[in-house]
DNA sequence: TTTGCGATATTGGATAACCGATATGTGTTT
DNA sequence: AAACACATATCGGTTATCCAATATCGCAAA
């Protein structure tokens, strides 16, 4: 079954690559991040059989503190997928001209 | 079961939305911008049963030349979702100046 | 009308992204 | 030790994203 909705998914383990390339995190940290960003806070459910999933992937390792660390091939992949991200959504800055800030003054075509 | 390898999957929708709301286009288009952005053509089971249901959720409208067009609710969901990434993704520069100009070995604190 | 072709559409299947509920583990308080 | 709080982890299920293969539709050429 095709259900399609316009409710995009997605990025998730993008999203926590780019967050641990920063600086690393506990599990509750990068939940409550996600939730900064998203608005809402994904569940336990969501964020933790990623996290293990990528950690037996080799994409992040952890600690003893329970906190995720991006390895080497998890910096690779972060940059190859970050690569097509810009190229996908190159035309972000129209995009926030479009939807949020409609008072800016025009920049020619 | 809970395979999640990091390859990004989302906002298929969310980018048609996108596209259509520039410009009205066949489905044949769209695949086509598609590829220039995400460097894959999407197959037809990819591109038509979304299509479908965004036809059938009243997101978009077709004419007789089978161009989809923006509905007004299509206008809305996308407005919303785009706030929604724009958020999400706030710090996408940060994220070009990461993966294109990977040569400055300092960081500060 | 038949053949050929490209656009459109459908089917079946795989994987990722997600949630709510539940379980476990660990440190703190009583 | 028992109760509590919270982070971590697992389970079952739903929906969206995606592809390869196949079918159909519309138009043009033979």
């Amino acid at each position: 079954m095709h259900m399609t909705h316009c409710r995009p998914k997605g990025f998730l383990s993008f999203l926590i690559l780019w967050l641990v390339s920063k600086k690393s995190m506990t599990g509750a940290e990068i939940a409550l991040e996600l939730e900064k960003r998203k608005g809402r806070k994904p569940s336990p459910g969501t964020i933790y059989p990623v996290l293990k999933n990528m950690k037996e992937n080799q994409l992040l390792s952890i600690d003893e503190n329970k906190r995720y660390t991006l390895t080497g091939k998890g910096q690779k992949n972060l940059e190859a997928h970050l690569d097509a991200f810009i190229r996908t959504f190159y035309d972000i800055e129209e995009m926030k001209s479009c939807c949020c800030n409609q008072n800016s003054p025009t920049k020619g075509g």
